[in-house]
DNA sequence: CTGAAAGCGCTTACAG
DNA sequence: CTGAAAGCGCTTACAG
C-alpha cells in the first residue's frame, strides 16, 4: 500500500536522491526526468514522510500557536485568520490552549520547542510574569511573535492593541454623551491591557477634569457575564452614585446590563454602559452594546507576516528584527451609550 | 547551547543507547545510571528532537483535528475538551480549519497523512458528499474519529448526536405550548444533521396530526443571524400565518426574532421561537431563546476517549473497534417559547 | 544531468 | 546491566 521514496527509485531504476530531487523541483534534474517521477508518485499516491524530510532539512513548517482561552470569540477571530494565512503558505498549526495558566503555558512552550517549531505565535496567560520560556524560544532560533498579550520586556516581534488610547476613547466617549460619574470595572492588576485600559480611564477623567474616586474602581479577575453582574450588584448596594460605566470587557458589560436592567434601571439614561472587544454577543442584546473594535483579524494577519518575515530574516541573514506594531482600537457607538 | 544525545553520551561516557533507554525509563537499566543521566539532562536542559524519535518509533503523539467552522461556539466548545485531554494524555493536536469546504477537508487529511499524525478526530464539512479521503485514512492504518457531522457510510468511529430526536423534541415543545402552525427554517438538502432535524420535525408534527405544509419550510445554507432575517422576512412577506417558529440553529433563530421585534410582532405570544444547539448568545437576548442543547464537551470528550480505545487496541490487536456512539439532546425552555 | 554516500537524531533488536 | 550496529525515510553536499 504505502511505498517509500526508496522503492519508487528502484521501480523507476533511478537513484533515491534523484528522485527526492525531481519531486522537489530541483534545477540541475531533466524535464523528461521530473514528468515520470511526477506522475509515477502521482499513480502510487506516494507522499512524502514529513517526519523524515523534516529530522534532515531541519525544517517543520509548522507554527506552534498558543492562546489563553480557546473559547473567547476574540481569540478565535485571531487565531481564524492565523490559519489561514499559514495554510495560504503551507505551513501547519499546532495548537495550545493555556487557560490563563502560566504553568501549562511554559510545558506548551517545551513541548513546541522539542517538536521543532518554526515559529511560536503566542499570547500571554494572565498570570505569567516571568519570562525565561519565552527567552528560551529565542535562545533556540525559533521565531517569537507576541500577540495582544505581550511582554514588553521581552525582546521578539509583537502585535499588540493600543489599549490606553482604547480606553481612553471609551471613557471620552460616555463623558461626551453627558456622563460625569463614570465608574470603570477593570482586570486584574498584572495583565498589562487591564493596566493600560485602566490608564486611559483616568487619562480621560483627568483630560476632561473629572476628579478620579478610586471607589469607582472594581477588579474583575475573570472578566466573564457572571463576574460583570456580581460587580453591579455590589456597587449598586453600597449606594455610591454613577451615570456612566466602562468596562474591560463586553462579556462584564453584559453582566452589568442585566443586573441594572433588572433594578429598572434606564441603560443607557440612567446609566450608560460600554465594554471592550465587539464581541459578536454586544450586537445581539437589547440595548445593543457600545464597545472598542480591536481589529482580531487584523492582529492575527500581522502575526502571521511577523513571523514570514522573521522566519526569512533568519534564514538569508540569520538575525532577527524584532518589530513591534501598535494598532489603533475603533469606537463603536450603539444603544447602550444612545442617550436621548 | 542545544546538545544531542549522542554528545550526552560522550560527557557521560556511556553510549547513545544506553542514555536513551534510561531517559525512557526501560527496566533493564540501572537506577545508578538513570538517575545520572536523569539529572545530567536535567542539568544541560537537554529535550529529545521529537522529529528523530517520531521517526524512528514511527508514532508522532500527534492528533489531527478537522472543524468545518472554528468561530464556531459549539465546534469550540468542542475542541476546547478534545485539546484539554489530549494535553492530559501527552498529544499534540495539529488544527485544520475546513470551512466548510471539500477541498480544504481533502488537503487537510492529506497533510496529515503526510505529517504521520497518530489518528484524526474530524467534523464534515457542509458540501462533503465524496469520502475517498476518509477511506484514504482508515488505509493508512490511521485512526479516525468522526464527530457531529458523521459520514454514515464510512465504517469507523463516530460520536454524533440524534438530530433527529432533537428536531421531534423542538417541534413537540411548541406543540404543547400550543402552537398549530409551526414553520421551520431548515439547513441544506445535504448534511445528515439538516435532513434529520427535519425529519423530527415532520415526525413530530405527524404524531399530533399536525398537517405538513411544504410551504411553512425554508432553506437556509448559511445558518446565519442575517440569514435568519431574511427568511423571517421571505415567510412574512409571503402571508402565510404561523405561531410557531423551528429553526436549525440558534442564530438563525435569533435572526429571525429581531426580524420579528421589528415588525412588534410579540415573541413568544403571536409567534413562539426554538432554536437548536444552545449557544451562548441565545442566554444573552431578550427574550432568551428556548434551544436544544447538543452535549458539545460531552461529544468532545467521547471523541477523544474512542480515539484512545482505537489507538490500544490497534496496537495490541492490529485492528480497530469502530464504535458509534448516538449522544441523546437535551430540551432548554426558555422565553422565546414561554407563553402567558 | 544522475548517482553513491553520508547523515539528520534518535530507538531498537541483538549480542555479550 | 551496557554497547555496537543498524535503521527510520528522507535530503544534501560531492563527484562524475
Amino acid at each position: 500500500m504505502k511505498i517509500s521514496l526508496k522503492e519508487m527509485a528502484k521501480r523507476l531504476s533511478l537513484s533515491p536522491a534523484a528522485v527526492s530531487k525531481a519531486l522537489n523541483d530541483y534545477p540541475d534534474i531533466s524535464l523528461a526526468t521530473k514528468n515520470l517521477v511526477k506522475s509515477y508518485a502521482k499513480k502510487v499516491g506516494y507522499k512524502a514522510n514529513s517526519q523524515a524530510s523534516f529530522l534532515r532539512s531541519q525544517k517543520t513548517k509548522t507554527i506552534g500557536v498558543i492562546i489563553p482561552d480557546i473559547t473567547n470569540p476574540f481569540f478565535n477571530k485571531i487565531l481564524k485568520t492565523i490559519m489561514t494565512l499559514a495554510q495560504k503558505n503551507n505551513y501547519s498549526i499546532i495548537l495550545g490552549n493555556s487557560k490563563e495558566s502560566f504553568s501549562l503555558e511554559e510545558k506548551l512552550v517545551n513541548q513546541f520547542l522539542q517538536q521543532k517549531v518554526d515559529g511560536i505565535l503566542m499570547s500571554l496567560a494572565n498570570d505569567t510574569s516571568q519570562y525565561k520560556h519565552l527567552e528560551n524560544i529565542l535562545a533556540n532560533d525559533t521565531v517569537l511573535v507576541l500577540f495582544d498579550k505581550v511582554a514588553k520586556l521581552i525582546n521578539c516581534s509583537k502585535v499588540f492593541v493600543d489599549d490606553k488610547d482604547g480606553g481612553f476613547k471609551a471613557t471620552e466617549h460616555l463623558i461626551k454623551k453627558g456622563c460625569t460619574k463614570i465608574a470603570h470595572f477593570r482586570g486584574g492588576l498584572n495583565p498589562q491591557n487591564s493596566i493600560d485600559r485602566y490608564l486611559g480611564y483616568r487619562e480621560a477623567l483627568s483630560v476632561n477634569k473629572i476628579s478620579f474616586d478610586p471607589n469607582k474602581v472594581l477588579i474583575t479577575s475573570s472578566g466573564s457575564i457572571e463576574q460583570g453582574y456580581i460587580l453591579a450588584k455590589k456597587l449598586y448596594e453600597s449606594g455610591i452614585e454613577i451615570d456612566g460605566l466602562f468596562c474591560i470587557t463586553d462579556m462584564v458589560a453584559l453582566g452589568a446590563i442585566r443586573f441594572f436592567k433588572e433594578q429598572k434601571i434606564d441603560i443607557p439614561n440612567e446609566i450608560s454602559v460600554i465594554g471592550f472587544s465587539n464581541t459578536m454577543a454586544g450586537n445581539l442584546v437589547y440595548p445593543s452594546l457600545s464597545t472598542i473594535d480591536q481589529k482580531a483579524s487584523k492582529i492575527g494577519a500581522e502575526a502571521v507576516r511577523l513571523f514570514l518575515s522573521e522566519e526569512k530574516m533568519l534564514k538569508t541573514e540569520n538575525r532577527l528584527e524584532n518589530q513591534s506594531l501598535v494598532l489603533k482600537t475603533t469606537l463603536i457607538k450603539r444603544e447602550s451609550t444612545q442617550r436621548i
